[in-house]
Formats: C-alpha cells, structure tokens, sequence
DNA sequence: AAGCTTCTATGAAAATTCTGGTTATTGAAG
DNA sequence: CTTCAATAACCAGAATTTTCATAGAAGCTT
C-alpha cells in the first residue's frame, strides 16, 4: 500500500509519515502542492492525504487538477479550516474524506482503512490451491487459466467445501447445509454432485482434488506435480 | 439512485428523505436497526444512512451485520455522538464515513455525492460492451450505431443490470430494486422485461446480451463474435 | 386509440433427482 | 500375504421437477 503524503509543514509531515511506514504503508511525501499534484497523477498512489493551506497550490486546486487527469485515487484531506464550507468545498474538489486538525491518530488510521476497504479488491473469492470461486460469478476459475461456470446446486456444495478448506465434510454435514436439514435428499446425491465438480475441475486444469475419505466424507486437497 | 434511511426519530428520518428526494433520489426509510439491517442486505441501495443511536440494535451493529453479510453498499453514518472513539468505531464497524449532528445538508449532499462518486455511479451513461444507457434521454445506444427509446420500467431494469455490469442480479433484487421491495410484482415481470430488452438490444445490433442464469438470475455478457 | 405495463398460458430447456449397475476399497478370515 | 464378502463410491442415463422465454390478451394511463 502506497500513500503519497502532499504537506508544507515539514514537522507534520515527516511524523505523519513516521505513523505511517510504522503501519506498514509505503509512504512518500511532497512538500508543495505543485510536486504533491506531479506525482499524485502518476496514479501509483493507493492514497492521497492531502493539506489544505498551502503556499502556491492548495489542497482544493490539488485535489480539482488530480481528479480532472482523471486520476481515481482516494483523497483524503487534512486541514485546520473547520468551517462547514471548508469541508463543503474539499469534498466537491474531489476529496474522499475530510478530517480537520488537530486529528486523533486512531481515527486518521481508520479513516484510511475505510478508504482502503472501500477500493481495495474487495476479494469476494474462495481460494483453494490454484483455484478460486467467484462467488459473484458463481464460477470456478483457475489462477491465470480457464475458468467455468457452476450450477447453482453445484456451487452450493463447491463453497461449502472451500469454506472448509482441507476438514473433512461428512455427506451428512455437506447434505444439511446445502439441501436443507429436512430436506428428503439422500447421500448418494452429494456423491453426484461431488462427481460433477470432479469433471469441472479437472476441465479447468485446476490441482484441487476433492478426495473421498472412506466412511468420513470429503475433502479438498491440492494434487502434487 | 437508491437510498435507505435507517433512523428512529421520525421527524429526521421523514426530513432527510423530503430533502434527498428533493435532489432526485430514490428513499426508503427504515425506522429501526433490525428492518433496516433487513432491507439493506437486499444489497439494491446505493447507499445507506445510518444513524447510531437507535433503539434495540445500534448503528454499529448494523453496520458490521450488513458487511458480515458480504454487502459492499456505500454506508454514511450520522449521530450526535461526536467523540473520536465513536467515529473510530463507527469506521471500524464497515462505515464509509461519519458525519456528527447538528449537520449541514449543504455538507450532507456533498459527502453524499462524494461516495456516489466513489463508487463511479454518478456518470450520465453507463456502459457495457458497445452498448450504452443515456440517463437523461432513456435512451439505449450502441456507439456509433443505433439506438432505441427504452419505456420507465425497461429503463430502470437496465441501468440496474448495468450498474452491476458482470455481476449475476437475481430476479429477486431486480424485483426490489425496480418495483420496490414491497410491491406485489412477480419474477415473471423481470422475465417479460429482460425479454422486452432483449428485443431492442438486437434491435441496435448491440454485443450485449442478457444472459439467464439458472436458479440464480440474470447478468450482461457481451457476445463473442 | 396508442403505448406502456401487467397478467396468463404454454412449450422448451435445463437442472435436479432418481435408478440400477459397475468399480474400488476395506477389513476380517483363511 | 491373499482372498473374499461387505461396504462405499462412482457413473451414465432416464425421469422428474423447476425454471425460463415468448406470445398474446387484458388493463391502465394519457
């Protein structure tokens, strides 16, 4: 993670980058605001936080001449004007956030996370081996390869097992979760459909095995070369 | 552009969707955490507004139950707590940012647009394949081709269906979404209308095509020539 | 009436379940 | 260490159920 600090106040700056990099962000600053606008169009950036009251260039004119290079990074601006119209004003340039000084360094940290979380990969993926599913998709694709769709029966059952991961699952268990306790489905069907996600991973070239694990259940586990 | 109000005090709640609606947004009010929690992760809002201090369950667990549940709405909480601990829990609980009472609606709106923008769904178009919707025209076209009037009701099952470009939408959330979560439409509704779609996107000679997904609904999918 | 929306019905398609038979694995007895 | 029942797993295809697409009629609204 890449925060790109653009603030005249050098104290504040290089000790906001000290909190930082103790966080384990990668962190770098520019001191005006002209600097602060070249590199944040460089659009590395996973984060802009953003001074208001600079000398030359302000925050709102940084923030309006990033976003208008179409630059998407989030923004989050930092400042001790706390009018109302101030606020108004940062989040109509572009900002994502606003926070007013002096700020509490727990809430700048959740304040990023926020803004992290929210553009971060949200990763609604269920990874085993080489192999993920889509739970947006329903489809089971392998890292850099093919990938194919599931049924819904089919991912059902699939997600249950990533959800457990390399446990055994007992037919009971896997029939109860995804055929319903009271439903009147019986074993045989979860070996069926075990044998279809079989045919499709191995469609795939995915090196996810679902090995049977007599009188227990089922279980994944990753094929060695 | 949905919105979902979850506020006890009836006379905010019912100001704040008078105020919202006043600026062309869709508001629906929830007067208690559980319901809201309930509505929310119908997942067909844009964004939430979520106070706090409510009755029976809070804003924060709210908050954490609606991202438990893998929903990725926009949500903006607002209270009249105003100390760091609560802004950093509330941020920490899955909001996207925290606005104390007494609040400015000038500064409302803005933060509202700013995490509408955020989530890319303020654009005047939406795009898919080589297919576009014009907000403001009803209008569906196909760059540098054709282009057809789409009726309200079509118009609204579009732009939702492009508003989750690949993701699967089920007949469900469609329902909710455009015909409103308590409406007495039926799924058949959804099903003649992606067909009414259908029909005028291969009248355009559009690459997007609705795709069926069994058991689970409908998603865009552009066409492999 | 025209156009949009809703409703109903029907055939088609696909997913799911069921069935019966074949193959593999286990554990105990020889 | 074999052999052999017994049990469990697997497979292919048929039967069933669910879901989907479409046409056309009926109802509203303007």
């Amino acid at each position: 993670m890449k925060i790109l600090v653009i603030e005249d106040e050098k104290l504040l700056a290089d000790s906001l980058k000290a909190l930082l990099e103790g966080k384990g962000f990668a962190v770098e600053v520019a001191y005006d605001g002209e600097t602060g606008a070249e590199y944040a169009e460089l659009g590395i950036y996973d984060l802009l936080i953003l001074d208001v009251m600079m000398p030359g260039m302000d925050g709102y004119q940084v923030a309006r001449q990033v976003r208008a290079k179409r630059c998407t990074t989030s923004i989050l601006m930092l400042t001790a004007k706390s009018a109302v119209e101030d606020r108004i004003c940062g989040l109509n340039a572009g900002a994502d956030y606003y926070l007013t000084k002096p700020f509490d360094t727990r809430e700048l940290l959740a304040c990023i996370n926020a803004l992290l979380r929210r553009q971060g990969k949200q990763v609604d993926e269920l990874v085993f081996g080489n192999t993920s599913l889509d739970l947006d998709t329903c489809t089971l694709l392998v890292c850099g390869g093919k990938s194919v769709r599931l049924s819904a029966r089919e991912f059902d059952v699939m997600r249950f097992l990533l959800q457990a991961q390399d446990r055994i699952l007992s037919k009971e268990m896997i029939l109860a979760r995804v055929w319903g306790y009271d439903s009147n489905a019986v074993e045989n069907h979860v070996e069926v459909y075990v044998g279809f996600l079989r045919k499709k991973l191995k469609a795939i070239g995915s090196n996810v095995r679902i090995e049977a694990v007599r009188r227990l259940g089922y279980r994944l586990e990753v094929e060695q070369a």
